[in-house]
DNA sequence: CTGTAGGGATAGGGTTTA
DNA sequence: TTAAACCCTATCCCTACA
């Protein structure tokens, strides 16, 4: 079963859920969650990465596997002025009021998510660009 | 980074009550420190510690509009010593026993409230997987 | 009033694209 | 390969309701 790429704005709440996006996904969510003792010293930052079990389970007859995870948007790099937008919102409201800077400049962010402006924040500032 | 810096150690907080935590919200972002992968033991010394807002603007007859609120608490992921807790307390005193669970286990729960047994169970149970 | 259920928003880890 | 852009969902907060 295809699915639409009419690149559906991201009104469209149908989540397609990992495993229909990719059905050899282990369902591993918290068998093996290994971020125990936070509480005080925590000091490993090492995630083990276990083997993936991709190739474990997949039939020999069934070799097309089509891993497109049809994204629902398409990539728009940020302009100048959402930037700035951005920016200045973080100043005025704080950081982490994503919905209430969308709010206040919707015709701005008129294609961005709470979620997208979350994540400029992050890109931002994850190294160490202001 | 010219934002307001206000760590609050997880290992500190104490929990306050609901009606406390509904009054005076700190509008205090937390230190975020993006990797996330601190020895946990060598930075925490200095910190801006800003004069904390409780009781200076608390008024609890008028009830204004909901504003938008920030969050006082850091994401702490659940460490697996709280799940098996958690699935075990279930087993035992029954889904929805949360307060119960949460009283038989303060020394585990320290950190958790009901809300929070609820939400994880549901997260849990949310996908088919048990 | 206490405690639970559920909706909604954010944080952070992961994946895909350029 | 790296980083930006995007996705997924665990966690958190609030409100309604039993």
């Amino acid at each position: 079963m295809e699915k639409d790429l009419t690149s559906v704005p991201r009104n469209d709440y149908h989540r397609p859920s990992l495993m229909e996006r990719n059905s050899t996904t282990p369902i591993s969510e918290w068998n093996d969650s290994i971020d125990g003792l936070e509480g005080g010293t925590s000091d490993h930052a090492i995630r083990c990465h276990l083997p993936s079990p991709k190739g474990t389970k997949v039939s020999p007859l069934t070799k097309y596997k089509p891993t497109k995870i049809t994204r629902s948007r398409k990539t728009k790099r940020w302009s100048q002025l959402e930037e700035e937008t951005r920016k200045t919102a973080v100043d005025k409201f704080g950081r982490g009021k994503w919905k209430l800077m969308l709010d206040s400049n919707k015709d701005i962010f008129k294609e961005r998510t709470e979620v997208d402006l979350n994540d400029k924040w992050r890109s931002m500032t994850r190294y160490g660009c202001k």
